[in-house]
Parts: C-alpha cells; structure tokens; sequence
DNA sequence: TATTTTCCTGTAATCGTTAACAAAAGTTAT
DNA sequence: ATAACTTTTGTTAACGATTACAGGAAAATA
C-alpha cells in the first residue's frame, strides 16, 4: 500500500497526500479531512525508508546506539536514557554490541552509515581511530559516552572518572588503610586512565607510596576482575583494600574473596565503581562509585538531537559527576563483618 | 557518492557495479577486480535504503527486536542471543523497549514495519492482540519470545515455566516446607501463568491447600516484589518460604527481608525465577529457576532467519527447560545462616 | 465584472538501488 | 569466415516518497 493509491481513494494527487502526511505546506481543511479519513479507513502506513531517501539525513527517525556490552547494566542503563529522547521524539534505536572488537564496531558504524542513520551515540572501543577521523572530517553526527578519543573533536558525554577514584580511594585511606589495591579496566580507555589518575591523586596526597604490585588491569570483565583479584591476595604483602573499576569486575573480586573466605571489610576492604540494584542487597552492602548511566544516555541523545536540528555550534564536552555511595564494604565505623566461613 | 560515480570511474553500468556488490549475475574477472578497486579506492559504501526500496523484504538486513525491559538482565540475555545471530548474517538489530505499555509496543511495532525490517523478534505485552492478529493475517514474520498469545497462530520461543516453578516449590516441599508464599507476575501473560500453575500442581502433589493469602502479584519489578513480600510477611500467619516468580522482584523480596532483620532461609526460605551473575555473591546464595535466555534467543533469530529464507513450514512452538540452580536461601541440608540482625 | 492577489493542488523530477530485457562481445561449431 | 550459441554488459523502468515549480481556484480589490 502506498502514497499513490491513498491519492486515488481520496481523489488528490500524491503530493497532496504526502502534504497533509507530514504537516508542511497549506492543505485545505476538507481536502485534510478528505485524505486522513482514507489513511485511516485503509490503515496506511508511511514508509520510512522511501522518506529516507529523499529527506535529508538528520530528518531520518534512527538514532544509532553502539555500545560494548549490553549485558552489563551499565550500558543498559545508558541505553535506556537515549531511549527515552528517542521515543520523545518519535525516533527508534539501532543497537549494536562491539564486545570490546575494533572489527564489529568498524562493521556496525559502517552498517550504521548505510542505514542512513540521523546520527551515533557511541562508546568506542580501543580503536578505529582513523575511522572516527574520517567521521569527524566528513561531518557525521556523533558523540561519544562513557569514554572517548581525546585528540578528536568530537562531543563528548562521560563521567568524571579521576574524581570518582579518588573519592573511593580517599575514603578507604580514611578509613586507615595504607596499602590499596587497584583493579583497573582497559589499558588505553579514557575511562580507565581517568581512574587511574584519581587513585595515583589519593594515594599521592595521603603521602602513600604508588606502588607496582598492587596496580592491576581485569580488563572490565567479571572474569578479569577475579584473577586480578587473585593476583593481589596471593602476593606475599597483600592489600588490605581494594579498589575495583567497574562493577563485573567487582562481582569477580567477591567470588574471589568468598572462595578464600575473608571477612569484607575485615580481611579485605572493597570499593566498586558502578552502582547496582543488588549492591545493597550483598552482605556486607558494597561501597560504590555510582555513575549517572541514565543520564549520560539522556545527555548524550539530547545533545545529538540538537546537534541535528540546530544550527551547528561547534564541539562539547558534558561531564558528569559520580556520586560515592558510602555502605558497609569499606570498612566503616560500625562494626566489622564476621567472615563467610563463620557463616556456614 | 553513489553507484553512478563508481560505474562512472570504473567505466562500467550501474548494473554491473551492483552485479559485482552483490555477487549476483556474472561479471568477467577482470571488470569484477577494476569495479572493487574503484570501490575500494573512492570508499564506497552501499546504500541499504536504497537496496531496501527494491529488494524483497525478507532481504533487507535489519532484525526487530521488541523487549520489556532493557535493563531487566534477563531480556539484555535474550537481546545478546539475538544479536549473536544477527551479525553472524549481517544483519543489524532495531531494539525497542514496550516498558509493558502496549501503547510503546504499537508505536514501535508500526516503527519497524514503516522501516521494512525483515522480521521481528518480540517479548509482547499483554495488549494488542488485534493488531498481532493482523501481522498474522499479513504473514509478517514474528516470532514471540518468553510469552506468547495463546490464540494466535505464532512462532514462539519459551520456556517449560510449568515445569522451572513446579520444580522449585517442589523443592522448598522437600525442604520441609509447608506454607509457601508465591509472588507472581503480571497477570495474563503466559509465562506468569504457566508459573502459577507449577506452583499449584507441586502444592496440590504433596496435598498441601492452595492458599489465596499466600497468593500475591508483583508486575515483574523490583517494587511490586518488595510490596508482595511485605504483604506475605505482614500476616499473622506468614509462608515460611516464599517463591518469587522473577529477578527483579527477588531483589524486591531480599531488601524486604533484610530490612525486617530475618535470616534467610531459616526464618523465610527464599527461591528465585531468572538466575543472576549476582546470585550466588550473595549471602546465602540464592537458589534460582535458571533461565536459558541467552538461548531462547539465539533460538528465535535462528527460527525468523528460517522462516524468512526457506519456503513456508508453517508454525512452530520452540520451548526449552530451565534448571533449578540448588544453592542456599531454599534451606538445604547445610546449616542455617544467622540473621542479618546478628551479623551487624 | 475584471483584475490582482493569495491560497491550494497537481505535474514531474529526483533520491540510489535492482532487475527485466535488449544489445554487444566472445566462443564454438560449421 | 559465418552462423549459432553463450556470456557479459548496458538501458531503462521501477521501488515510494518529497518538493520545486507551474497552474488553477478562490478571495480580495478596484
């Protein structure tokens, strides 16, 4: 069913029909009158991709979101924040899952590009860069979240990393630690380097050595987490807290921890980046650095929408701040928690 | 830059550049090898909208995915299953989330078909059975995932749900239980359902009386879960376990029980739907109704690519087992954990 | 009523592909 | 070398919308 036989119910010719279609242009009322009844006695629906071809390409109704994991709550959470724009404004979301791959995500924004997306919000992985180069010559709408390529112009969304670290670390100095653990994410991210820093910060202030054995990378998988958690308990002079990059990672260091049964925060003090809804349902509650994953994902699809549909205004960088959600796991005034062994 | 321009300087038709494209027809070597260095040279990338306008729609490379809940892990499971088929063939996945409106789902149903995806993959809600019934009438490729309309001649993708809840109350029964609590989910759907009636058959088995007071609904989110258990604790004679019916309503459950101090499973045994990476860091580990998603899936983008490039075979009904996952919160043999109380 | 102005509607080109058909170029057989 | 095929390539008409432009109808003005 198309334009052409809505024209002939209605009498009119199709450009009327595609007038009173999309809003533009002077119709007489009874002439509107007229063709909305046949769309709707014939249930007519536009086709998007005929409209795609002719309007330009910020007017298509796509938003294009690739991120690196979407079963990591946190990306979901991102996700649905961009959502929310999208549907706000009638656009639909092409999701794609680079799994950290350089390859699928060269694959997913070339996809992207031949869908002729309005434009893409976009975690990048570690490379592509001359990709994202050529993007940012030929003008292509897009911004990047959670982390980004410094020397491109490109806008950005993200949190800031350095101060989350260091208020997490802080707090575990000030709770009388002295040798702190770091498992980090990605070598190479800008999220990952952000924390870093602000672990170094805390550290650096507090006059405490930065010291080798205790900096280790679990590359943001649940997996990695625990060998870097393994890593750091089996050293002769262990950590006596840890501060962990990312929630996955997190879960790692517990099942670890659990294993050989040390009390949290007793034996071990811990602090993750992420808030979860189970967070608090862990015994002891963990200590986080909670992200505003919602309102990154808002952010960065607001601003691509006005990107689009403003006149250009050159690049942005929105950074958000993270929030440390204080709970039992770091070792707090109250009394600490017997070991899982006791437990059983 | 456009097919023109490459036949232009490959000296070719756009007949033949898009011969040589898409592989189809027979194209000499020699001009094959001088159109994809013409490609390669000028970066071309093929239109897909384009292609869309022309080709079939079962050809266009765009999988629908239509979903509850982004961030319920359950579903992002199931969106990681589909994916995973999805770029095996190239295609590239349209995600939606309904959030349960059927308003949501009809908008983005009428999304998908304007965009001409080839098919979608759909978790629906519990309305729009009329507008199901005409993609049927339409022979639009749908699959349904994890629920299904009973009436409606569809494919679906879904779990043994009679069996996963059969299995775990019959459990807690052999745990000694004898007043079971069940929080279910959002009546009318299938799977909440077919849950209900596992409940009751192991219930009516061991020749316990099915209870309206223990009988409680909690919409499948955290909240309503938190509610039902409130509502189940709050009376003067409580279930002394409890099976809730999904991930997040067990969350729900958990933070209910924490905050009345009782101890778990000695005071309330508790038994999940839907495992969780964090289930088992949990204290005691939570006992679960594991859910294949990531297959169920796999399995439904596997089913629409069939029916999409083999002849018609009509409809068939996929349904996997889930598996209860044994850990601590039903009361196993194990000792029992003290309460939280005495844990702080 | 005639003329000008304003408002509404239709015609036809166009977006970038694909594919049916026609034509040209190669091959093989005679 | 010519005829009869076979293989490769080109021409052109779609696909279903939008939009510049032209033209007709209605309203306003003289």
């Amino acid at each position: 069913m198309s334009i052409k036989e809505i024209a002939k119910a209605a009498n009119v010719s199709t450009a009327t029909v595609s007038r009173v279609l999309n809003g533009s242009g002077k119709v007489r009322k009874k002439t509107t009158e007229r063709v909305m009844e046949v769309v709707g006695k014939m249930n007519y629906q536009l086709n998007h991709v005929a409209r795609r071809m002719k309007v330009k390409a910020t007017d298509s109704l796509i938003f294009g979101l690739v991120i690196t994991d979407i079963e990591n709550p946190f990306f979901a959470n991102i996700a649905r924040g961009v959502e929310e724009v999208a549907y706000k404004n009638k656009h639909v979301m092409l999701i794609c899952n680079t799994n950290e791959s350089p390859e699928k995500e060269k694959f997913f924004l070339n996809s992207m590009l031949s869908e002729k997306v309005s434009g893409v919000i976009i975690v990048p992985s570690a490379g592509n860069v001359a990709l994202f180069k050529q993007l940012v010559a030929d003008r292509f709408p897009l911004v990047m979240i959670d982390r980004y390529h410094k020397d491109l112009n490109i806008d950005t969304v993200s949190i800031n990393n350095e101060a989350g670290a260091y208020q997490a670390v802080q707090r575990l100095i000030k709770n009388g630690h002295q040798r702190i653990g770091i498992i980090n994410g990605i070598r190479g991210l800008s999220n990952t380097e952000g924390r870093f820093e602000g672990y170094k910060k805390a550290l650096r202030e507090a006059g405490l050595p930065i010291l080798n054995q205790l900096i280790t990378y679990g590359d943001y998988v649940e997996s990695g987490g625990r060998k870097a958690m393994h890593t750091l308990l089996s050293q002769d002079n262990p950590p006596t807290a840890v501060f962990s990059a990312n929630n996955l990672m997190t879960l790692g260091c517990i099942k670890e921890i659990y294993q050989r049964n040390l009390s949290i925060p007793h034996e071990i003090a811990l602090i993750g980046f992420d808030d979860s809804t189970w967070a608090e349902a862990l015994i002891p509650p963990l200590t986080t650095v909670k992200q505003p994953g919602y309102e990154l994902g808002r952010n960065a699809a607001e601003r691509l929408f006005k990107k689009l549909h403003s006149g250009p205004d050159g690049t942005m960088n929105i950074v958000l701040n993270p929030e440390l959600i204080i709970r039992e796991s770091c070792g707090s005034k109250k009394a600490d928690f017997p070991s899982p062994a006791l437990l059983r």
